[in-house]
DNA sequence: ATTGATAGTGTATAATTGACACAAGAGTAA
DNA sequence: TTACTCTTGTGTCAATTATACACTATCAAT
């Protein structure tokens, strides 16, 4: 919770920079030990989380400003970033109203007002992520999928609309160089396709159709170390990623 | 082009009842003697064409919005609306600055802020509809998809990118009930998926594809009067389709 | 060397897709 | 009436793709 006077420099700023009534909410979702993770917020002695977001400058493209938001939270830049949907019930915001409304008069009130929401969301290295809390909380940090806190207004809503947009992606687009580090196992891939689609995948299938799609390339040296047969590394082959995220993977007609 | 007065007055009541700085935008689809059409307004005394669009209330969802706008234009009730991305780009209204800047100075002047648009595409029967123009048009009309006007602002750049997302839906939903009439033959239905997709199609693996979706009912009786061997009538299951709508067609995994 | 766990590869079968040909019905013209 | 033409309805074969499943290889620990 903020202090009146905090608040008051914050809605003067916001109200000088930001477009009204709009702002960003993006989802961030990361891969680790085979667990899919999203990057949340909790607010300051409070019990809820929220989605990293921010507002829009005034002259600032709408990309432009998901990138800005997500380095501030992430320290990453050029994420790949995937708008999804606009939240814009005149409802959603209802919390704010409510949690703002007596420490500044309403015409004052940043919060006050109605926010139009355009949800974006990203594919990030886990590894690669500095967590860093905004200016309305007290942690930054990446939270398991299955076992998710209570979030605030209508984030749990976005949340869930992005992770069906991503299981859908899934069918007709590549993923996972956004996901994996650089280097990785067939296996190590195959768990972050179960991951995303809670659902077991055969082996060998998923090998061939993966290497069907001609995006990965086969390293020389497998990996070393484990106690088991050591597995090749694969990596992505950039171009032909590029091109299948384009024009997609089956045309179907 | 309308007069000062008109124009202040336009003003003056978009910003008491409208949210600032957000805009919707509509690709109305529609399927007439197998061409793909596109509804679309002529401006008053210029060459230019634009799509029907206009302004949120202030109170009002998003969705709502849509539906208020595309009945004025085209008389219809709950159409098929989808939400398929958000326009930003700071300099995409430019062409509106120039063309108002020195009826109205710019604080008074609705349209020299900065408008993000939220694109919607929509579907419907083309007989249906009762083309209205609105305030800032001469005509509103049916325009064929490949013989397309000049179109003002970004709005070229709308209507491929709903195209676009048009022909990906075709891969994972079923199309056609919003677009067809109640019933219709085989080689109709064909036809708008060959016409929505520039690309000709196998007679018969079409029939028996789309029938394996199970969203078709085929009347008793053959159309009767053409010249030709009668076809038979379908008409789509709305219940099957609309767990197809929700539930897609194929896995993919 | 043996064992246990994991990785790599192959193959038989079923299902789906694509290409194609023929039969049937409805008007038309001799 | 009959032959003709155009369009629609349906079947079938081959090729491709998906699914299910089993065996072999490799590394580390004992």
């Amino acid at each position: 919770m903020l202090t009146k006077k905090e608040l008051k420099d914050y809605c003067d700023k916001a109200r000088e920079n930001f477009l009204p009534h709009i702002s960003i909410d993006c989802v961030v979702f990361g891969f680790h030990e085979g667990l899919l993770k999203v990057l949340l917020l909790k607010v300051k002695n409070e019990g809820e989380w929220y989605l990293p977001g921010g507002f829009m400058l005034k002259a600032e493209p709408i990309e432009k400003a998901a990138d800005r938001i997500l380095k501030e939270r992430t320290g990453l830049d050029k994420i790949f970033l995937q708008q999804f949907q606009v939240f814009g019930d005149p409802e959603r915001s209802k919390e704010h109203f409510e949690m703002y409304k007596d420490m500044l008069p309403a015409k004052e009130n940043w919060f006050t007002n109605r926010f139009l929401t355009i949800g974006y969301y990203a594919l990030v290295d886990f590894c690669d992520v500095t967590p860093a809390p905004d200016q309305f909380s007290a942690t930054c940090a990446w939270r398991d999928l299955n076992d998710l806190p209570e979030l605030k207004l209508d984030h749990a809503l976005i949340l869930k609309t992005a992770l069906d947009t991503l299981r859908l992606q899934l069918n007709y687009q590549p993923i996972g160089y956004n996901l994996m580090p650089k280097e990785f196992t067939m296996p190590e891939l195959q768990k972050l396709y179960e991951t995303i689609l809670d659902k077991k995948l055969d082996r060998r299938n998923f090998q061939r159709r993966m290497l069907g799609f001609g995006i990965l390339n086969r390293s020389e040296k497998p990996r070393k170390g484990g106690a088991h047969k050591a597995p090749y590394l694969y990596s992505f082959d950039l171009e032909n990623y590029q091109a299948a995220l384009t024009e997609g993977f089956k045309g179907g007609w």
